[in-house]
DNA sequence: CCTTTTAGTATCGACTCGATACCGTTATTA
DNA sequence: TAATAACGGTATCGAGTCGATACTAAAAGG
């Protein structure tokens, strides 16, 4: 039986989407531009790059380009040109990006989702996991996940010993591993 | 403790709904027009209008207008004045609306959905109810529920007698019911 | 070397989107 | 009943997204 007509989960997740997309017009700046601010504000130090950003949101280069001019024409991001690549730029938030994303409309959603119960949040956060990382794998694209969840993450549990990535070869803080990477391939 | 940085099941929310949106650039059709034909599929006969549409989406009627005008332009929805109130126009797919919803590129997603077990999908879904209900009525705006959860309706559970909606004072068929309404206020 | 790949930019056209102003119809009320 | 307000919808504007295409420059790999 296709559950096309009964089962209006999808619609559920397309309305709260919409929902998501019309809040976002918020202190002067577009739903796609908070979406950057927030992924500078999470992802880690390899993945501060306009190709990761195109990665991450599914867009074209040239469009992802465009929002990142807009965004430093507002002074809320900078681009330093890469010392090891120099074709790559490195992108990070200025003081006022930091500042502005205090402000970010999805807090009120963040609000409404601590009001469910402990157990409910942990289900639908799974839920939600389960269905994205699906639906990213089918398309071929990456995932953007956490350290703890990745293949070339090395934990080490001694005192004072840095965590370490087998894939880039380099030390990783706690602040490192709790942010999101380009790079992140699930175990 | 702020859990900003910790919980990032908006974060997933927000993830998932630019997966629908760049899923959503298919068959010619941009993410706000499938979201239109969507409703149009959906929707009541009470339902049918520019004004409805506007309230359900969050955006400002100049902007459906003109969405609506591009669908019509492309033959998927037909205007016709209503007969009782000649400011209101009287929307609807045309049989090319009706066919090309069948390639609804929100159909990956709901066969994703259809993965998970029976019970974590009544989960998510009463979440998402909970957390979109949640914000809509923060906002004061409409939940476009069926039926089955409106303070208007009254069932009627003899043999061949239709249900009823108090509001509008008109016999309701299944389908009818099983519809989303502009009308409906959650009991 | 020379070719290919990669990171990013520039430009174009279609369209969304909010804002504002407007028109005609219906509802309210003085 | 006549004036006014509210409502449904359209028209127009400017900023910006978005995909597509073409381009530059640096790196990588023969």
């Amino acid at each position: 039986m296709p559950n096309n007509k009964r089962d209006h989960t999808a619609a559920l997740l397309e309305r709260i989407g919409r929902l998501l997309t019309t809040e976002a017009h918020a202190e002067g700046l577009l739903p796609v531009q908070w979406e950057a601010l927030r992924y500078f504000d999470r992802a880690n130090r390899f993945s501060l790059t306009a190709a990761a950003l195109t990665a991450y949101l599914g867009l074209t280069k040239g469009t992802v380009s465009q929002t990142l001019n807009t965004l430093e024409a507002k002074g809320l991001i900078s681009k330093r040109v890469d010392s090891h690549d120099r074709r790559s730029k490195r992108l990070s938030l200025t003081a006022r990006g930091r500042r502005l994303i205090e402000k970010d409309p999805l807090n009120a959603t963040r609000d409404a989702l601590s009001q469910l119960a402990n157990q409910t949040q942990n289900e639908l956060k799974a839920s939600l996991e389960t269905i994205l990382t699906a639906r990213l794998v089918l398309q071929g694209r990456k995932a953007f996940g956490q350290c703890d969840n990745c293949r070339y993450f090395a934990a080490k549990h001694e005192q004072g010993t840095p965590h370490f990535c087998m894939l880039l070869k380099e030390p990783l803080t706690g602040s490192d591993s709790e942010a999101i990477c380009f790079e992140q391939e699930p175990v």
